[in-house]
DNA sequence: AATGTATTTCTGTTTTTACCGAAACAACGG
DNA sequence: CCGTTGTTTCGGTAAAAACAGAAATACATT
């Protein structure tokens, strides 16, 4: 029996794909990997096809592009020549893995512009002092987010839960007593 | 002089707007962020239109959107009647209400949705209990992070800046000596 | 109220993107 | 070497988004 027959998953698996587009993913891409999220078993992408009535090229696009961000992989199934896929069950792997994708490929290459822009800036007369001034900031604000998101990202899995787990209080932990929930 | 007919600064704009449909924001809104980022004064929408070469409605509407999100706010020019347009310059400000607005936008009802999904599944004895786990697991995970989010977003704005500089470091004050950085 | 001006909403067009289906190409194992 | 599986490319189509221009509305001033 299907997946996609019982009513919950389909409404999972659809609001998924709208999510996926909000965040400029595109829908087939966040159905494949909702499925494979859903799905007990390694698929192969014939399956993938068959429940999301995709076409065949397009199914192994998307296949190809959640690889490129680690949240699914190929698996060998025993008996079978064909590919099969499962997706990361762990959520935490999976939101670090898609934010470090999607760092490297977006955030890294708007860094290296600013910076571009800023160093050419400094030593142009011409520019107006406002946007010399804009871009640097707006260089130096991403710089220094993707400085702590490069400490933090290695940090062991269980180290970065129990953070998380600490929410607003590991500011009792700053100098200065800034904290409110300390 | 306007102020795109610096290299640079069009440079920036081209790419802001480029960065917006990556995130699913749509081209127009994003370069009539970055065009206001980049002014050192109030612009009105009539301006606006002629940097960008947009339609007034098209920048009306971008407004709209940026004030949405409170990055953009209305000001007045005194001896002009029309209205007149500034972006937040703090760029902490802005991330974090983006972050609070696509929070409530978008996250706020997955998590919803998720709610209601385990909810109906736990009672049903015909769903796939992976299924049900799945989804399960899904919520639990959204709302934590939401609930991260929550505590982290009331802090005073110098205490998250100094929770970020410390990057990794603030692993150290956990216990069970988890942190390699300590 | 009337007029001029600013702004939003509406409607249709253009542009872009997603997608399908077919075909070509590649890898692999029997 | 031939069937099976998988990927890539391509032309065309459909769907969605962006956008422009007109119309309607709101606003302010007199």
């Amino acid at each position: 029996m299907p997946l996609l027959d019982h009513p919950d998953a389909k409404a999972f698996l659809l609001h998924w794909g709208e999510m996926g587009t909000q965040w400029g993913v595109n829908r087939s891409v966040s159905q494949v990997h909702a499925l494979l999220y859903l799905s007990d078993r390694p698929l192969p992408a014939d399956e993938i096809v068959d429940q999301l009535g995709l076409a065949r090229s397009n199914v192994s696009t998307a296949l190809k592009e959640l690889q490129s961000y680690a949240i699914v992989r190929r698996v060998h199934v025993e008996g079978d020549r064909r590919d099969h896929f499962v997706a990361e069950l762990d959520l935490w792997d999976m939101l670090t893995r898609i934010a470090a994708e999607r760092k490297r490929r977006e955030i890294d290459p708007t860094i290296a512009l600013m910076g571009e822009l800023a160093a050419r800036l400094v030593k142009d007369e011409t520019a107006p002092p406002h946007v010399r001034e804009r871009i640097t900031r707006m260089h130096e604000f991403l710089s220094t987010l993707g400085g702590w998101y490069e400490q933090v990202r290695v940090l062991p899995k269980p180290t970065l839960i129990a953070l998380m787990k600490l929410g607003g209080k590991v500011a009792r932990f700053l100098p200065g007593g800034r904290s409110k929930a300390g």
